[in-house]
DNA sequence: ATGATAGAAATTGTCAACAATTTTAAATTG
DNA sequence: CAATTTAAAATTGTTGACAATTTCTATCAT
């Protein structure tokens, strides 16, 4: 009966990250409509969790929502738009590594090293959706432990920036970066990581 | 029956809208929890619309949610957050007033000045409510206009930059800055325009 | 009195049904 | 055949009901 489904009774968080991973790797092109009937029978729910991930989606920016019309893919950002927010970003995730450098404990830097290695095997693996998605994840990381003020935020910023040019970046190239970022950080050197990230966030 | 609402069926953007400048005003104190039921009672909806709303202001960043236990109001941001906020929205409010001078027709010179004018009227009432909503209304004109993208963005800096400080400014102040804002953007000066932008979001 | 426990009340989570709206398809007319 | 109108289908909007969970309250034992 299940198509897509592997397990049942899917919260309204994972089912909001899934869809949002999927719109991060291209899964839904620009300005296609997503139907509520048919991702309830996906996730195996009724409409209501669906309408909720929705309206998470639809105030980060990656789907735009009209009335009585649902929601839709949103059209690509122009270049411009796409400059202010990367310096956005960028500004906002310095902050955050620089305070999750001083704050961290050795079990965010477990998680850390963890993270990264799972980035570093949906590289290897080529699994567009999977890079996507643990990119995120890592980034994430360090900007939730820094501030939850600022996360959501940053998944805004972050969101909109990945949908358009996800599908150029050169896997090898990436891991390097993220290596930098990570090994600076594990090390306190607030300069370096710095730095490795305003490369790897141009 | 009704003991706040003046009209039946408000739509889910309505109730977002009151909600936040209520956020806003200081009408909640911080961490307290918002019900479902008894703003779905006052709003003369089901709990449905309410979720929806919920959940757009718990992405702006004004509310918190958590499993089974509904939202809370966001605690206050600290002083080194509110600085990051800051200096965000002033370089993306900056980009969109300068774009909206570039594009800005007739028409949306027309409703910038009806928008001043409720903005005056509220500050002369010393309504704190309305101040809060009319000067949200007027900088979120120029920002939508110029960009419909980094509109939610803005928003959720703008709305828990507001919910700080709504409560100590000066409105006489408040107005002229206003004025010299909207003066610029009216000639066209840009330059006039984003240093007078630069003294109101301090 | 204090703390633990069990039950009641309140609240959120989910769903299925129905109403309202939009989109699609078919029929009609010139 | 093209344009218009009409009906059908699909989709979203809203609601009330019920289940699951949390919170409150009264009771009891120490």
């Amino acid at each position: 009966m299940a198509k897509d489904s592997i397990k049942a009774d899917y919260t309204r968080e994972e089912i909001c990250d899934i869809l949002r991973s999927d719109l991060i790797a291209g899964k839904y092109s620009h300005d296609q409509p997503l139907r509520e009937i048919s991702l309830a029978k996906r996730f195996g729910v009724s409409r209501g969790p669906i309408r909720d991930a929705f309206l998470k989606l639809t105030q980060e920016g990656s789907l735009v929502y009209e009335t009585n019309r649902g929601v839709r893919v949103h059209s690509a950002i122009a270049d411009e738009e796409r400059k202010i927010m990367m310096k956005m970003r960028l500004d906002l995730e310095k902050y955050c590594i620089s305070k999750y450098i001083d704050e961290a404990e050795q079990k965010d830097h477990d998680e850390l090293e963890i993270l990264l290695e799972r980035f570093k095997c949906s590289c290897l693996r080529d699994s567009l959706p999977g890079v996507a998605e643990s990119d995120l994840s890592l980034h994430r990381h360090w900007v939730a432990r820094a501030s939850k003020n600022l996360e959501p935020i940053w998944l805004g910023l972050a969101v909109r920036i990945l949908m358009k040019y996800s599908r150029l970046e050169s896997f090898e190239e990436s891991i390097e970066e993220h290596d930098r970022i990570v090994e600076a950080i594990l090390v306190k050197n607030k300069d370096g990581a710095l730095k490795a990230l305003a490369l790897n966030v141009i």
